[in-house]
DNA sequence: ATGTAAATATGAAAAAGTATCATTTTTTAT
DNA sequence: ATAAAAAATGATACTTTTTCATATTTACAT
């Protein structure tokens, strides 16, 4: 009944204004849409669009059916470019999720490389998810997910990437940099900075706090690594962050490391994919180039 | 480049087992689909199948595609059916979405009279979501959901249906069930028989439990309430329900209601739905209906 | 008011795309 | 080895889509 024709004519109706802008955009006439969406219209009888002067506006079915298309025609496009890449053509995207902020420092180490060893891949990086990464990588909105917390899901593959450690930043100036380690009695007078999600997710509090039933005097949420780094070195906070990630800024600012609890708080770095695209080639270059990142990052 | 064409001759033979089968099931000949699928392979690039003796088995990129047949027909099919409900055929269905494990029992009653007002619209309620219910009413999967726990987004809606208090339900023998009301701390040396689902999720403990760093001596989870409801009657534990299930069960069941806490736990059940189908008849038919219900349980 | 330009609608014909028929090829089973 | 079953192929018939030419409606300027 319902074709991508349909979706694919009100969409750019939409997008171009008028039938007539929509028709040249689409490489077709004014009519051939007209008589298009008229038998549409007869077939389901219902209207789609009404004349509002001398353009045309959508009723409410058709407001409905623009967004379908909005939804079903990016997946199809992303299923015509996915069999471009099955047939070898090697033209294509890899479309990467984060669900780790402090990852990105790391993720634009493993770009370059990429990049250079596919020379058709274009690489595409989203951070906000909806319903969260899982959710994306499940919908087909990413093809790769990049977590420190994976969830076992039937046809999704989880890899460990690199281990690290979590340790707390803190300035040089800080009395606290002096200990060896910290225990989470120690944060009840700190500003604790971290990232803007839920306390669920953070393993500051998941781990260390909450266990013990601590909390800090403040906690103040950022976006930016940077930003947060610098307001530690200010001496205005505290944050958790990962040891390495710490190294790479202590020759720029007056930073220091300092362990949480008496063994550390340990974690991995997982990369998540859909079972079925275990044969990727590109998938599996990248993390190759991922974990070959990761070993010179904790040596 | 795709059409829906090819991911229904891709479903088809999947689903019969062979090309010749598929072919007779859409109404064409073998001869239609080769040439089509024949076609399709020489535009991608790629081949979908291969001859395995007689049989054609698909390909890794046949595979893909119909993966996102299974993905994508279905959504095509219920857009034709919304057309069919626009169009005023009022044939269709509403597909409701359950957060909330004891409304079942009250949407048994909400259900036969929407049956009786909109003969044409049948009922389909799914309890499972891969990725809760708000994503589920985002992708379409269902058109309404009913929960305690309302998420406000944008394109999105939530009307409060009806208010209740959740309560403890304890066995009549039980020594807790001479109270007035409960203490956190009384739930000290109790088995709590819940269902289910993540702590967080369950209001006995984010606005019970938690908040005075009490736990019960033991965490059982049961998915059915009749189940639970005789596990409370038996002695064997104690659960959190919302006092008018309790109601209709203290005829049957010698069980007893306690209030949480002073004030008690108060709660209301909310329904959702995309914003935009703010003017569904039925949708709002099913509220009004649901609203009914509610105010006689409450009183 | 009236003419003109800009938009959509419509009918008939041309073009393109799909499906069928008849036949061939390949494979399996007896 | 042969028959039966399934898929592939090529030519033809059929259907659908698109175009062309033209009509209709509306907005705007004079």
């Amino acid at each position: 009944m319902i074709e991508k024709i349909h979706l694919n004519i009100l969409r750019e109706i939409d997008r171009q204004g008028s039938v007539t802008a929509a028709a040249s955009s689409l490489n077709l006439t004014q009519s051939a849409l007209s008589h298009s969406i008229k038998k549409l219209e007869h077939q389901s009888g219902t209207c789609l669009w009404l004349k509002d002067g001398r353009q045309i506006r959508l009723t409410e079915a058709g407001e409905y059916l623009l967004e379908q298309a909005n939804r079903l025609l990016p997946q199809f496009e992303r299923i015509d470019e996915t069999l471009r890449q099955f047939a070898g053509n090697e033209k294509g995207s890899l479309r990467i999720g984060m669900e780790c902020h402090p990852c990105y420092q790391w993720l634009l180490k493993v770009v370059p490389p990429f990049l250079t060893q596919s020379p058709g891949i274009d690489i595409d990086v989203k951070q906000r998810f909806q319903f969260g990464g899982m959710a994306a990588l499940f919908n087909y909105d990413i093809d790769l997910l990049i977590t420190p917390d994976p969830i076992q899901k039937d046809r999704m593959v989880f890899e460990a990437v690199f281990p690290y450690e979590l340790v707390l930043v803190v300035s040089t100036t800080s009395p606290l940099g002096a200990l060896h380690q910290i225990m989470p009695a120690d944060l009840s007078d700190q500003t604790l900075l971290t990232y803007p999600v839920e306390t669920a997710r953070l393993d500051i509090f998941q781990q260390f706090l909450l266990p013990a039933k601590c909390m800090p005097r403040h906690h103040k949420t950022l976006e930016a690594t940077d930003i947060i780094l610098h307001m530690v070195a200010a001496g205005r906070g505290v944050a958790a962050m990962p040891r390495w990630l710490v190294s790479e800024y202590t020759d720029k600012l007056p930073l220091k490391a300092v362990r949480l609890g008496k063994n550390g708080v340990h974690k991995h770095i997982y990369v998540g994919y859909r079972k079925q695209e275990q044969q990727n080639r590109h998938l599996q270059t990248f993390i190759s180039l991922a974990k070959n990142q990761a070993s010179q990052l904790t040596c």
